[in-house]
DNA sequence: ACTCTCCTAACTAACGATCGTTAGTTAAAT
DNA sequence: ATTTAACTAACGATCGTTAGTTAGGAGAGT
């Protein structure tokens, strides 16, 4: 048994248990061995925790780059919708955006700081570098979007909500979303001209 | 000690910790009385969950139904980002919506089909109540919503990100993606001509 | 008005189960 | 021979929960 393997099977437990809810013995039998066995792996519970949280967060944040890297040819329509239909099916593969999303707004209050300080970076990062795609504008289409910082919060909103819908109603529920809502955000950002009233 | 206060106490800790998370101890602490002494009130650490699960329901419930019935005579704009407003500052007053966001995509997996039971009935209202609202139009403005099933769609993913940033950096960063989104969506939903590129 | 009774809501003490964790041991692999 | 990774046994703490007790207030009967 490696510690990849247990690692793995945290990774489920925490994210279908929580912090708390999780526990060693639960995801010993997982792996079938026993718990103290973990010890040999691991220094503790934290320590178990804090390693799973580590290689989710940079997983994600590396398959978000790699996205956005790998389509720079794509018009910019379609990277921004590709890139919601990307998080998707990348969710079904495992657990860990249901994790993430658990981490990122329900963290263990005992852990608060520490898995607070790998959420902002990768936030902050999210919407900088999003904010500079939206920047560089549309022009085959002959759109320019207006306000690209707005935009950029707009769309991780949009994110979100399309995130929260693959965990509570799954994949389906989520593509459901997706095919409503992103119509309307893409209208909204490529004709924007809007006077807030009052 | 009524049984309420030890549900306003209860409210917060399972808000904060989640089910698992919060302890009978520690709310007992809360309230001033020794941990066996909520079981005067309350048959079990089930019990006072399911009630105060079902009171901030109902609660956000008639919140919701209130608000819309009090703003018929606004005009679609102003009712659906007013919505938006209420929600947040509803947020700041108590604990509820966190732990309405929480039990509703984080159950506790021991009670998943308790909770669920409660948490599908009001998104579908919800849903079809924005729905029927969304099909009246907007006259006043000229403008017609096209498709006001995917406009309810949308609506709720954009509620449910708004929500969620309440949740994670408080009232001010949910006004940023409010003031962000709030035009993209009401732009995108009112010029709604959009044929999607396979 | 006074006592007796009953009920409520608190208490203390303790239960068994499970929690994360440590110590000490063993068997296999390097 | 040394290290690795598993094991068993057990630790103290905390979990939700139950039993048994006690003080105080409400209502009824004399």
């Amino acid at each position: 048994m490696s510690a990849a393997n247990i690692k793995q099977s945290a990774l489920a437990h925490f994210a279908k248990n929580g912090y708390e809810g999780a526990s060693l013995k639960h995801i010993a039998d997982d792996c079938g061995i026993k718990k103290p066995s973990i010890y040999a792996h691991f220094s503790s519970k934290q320590d178990l925790f804090l390693q799973v949280l580590q290689d989710v967060f940079q997983r994600q944040e590396e398959l978000m780059v790699a996205y956005f890297l790998n389509h720079t040819d794509w018009p910019l329509e379609q990277q921004l919708h590709g890139f919601l239909e990307n998080r998707l099916q990348a969710y079904q593969l495992d657990d860990e955006v249901q994790f993430f999303m658990r981490m990122a707004f329900f963290p263990p209050s005992t852990l608060y700081d520490e898995v607070m300080a790998m959420v902002y970076p990768l936030l902050d990062q999210q919407e900088q570098n999003l904010s500079r795609l939206l920047a560089s504008g549309c022009p085959e289409h002959g759109r320019i979007i207006r306000h690209p910082r707005d935009a950029a919060i707009a769309f991780m909103t949009l994110v979100d909500g399309i995130h929260l819908e693959t965990v509570f109603g799954g994949e389906e529920r989520a593509l459901r979303r997706l095919a409503a809502a992103w119509p309307v955000y893409w209208l909204g950002v490529t004709k924007q001209k809007y006077n807030h009233k009052s």
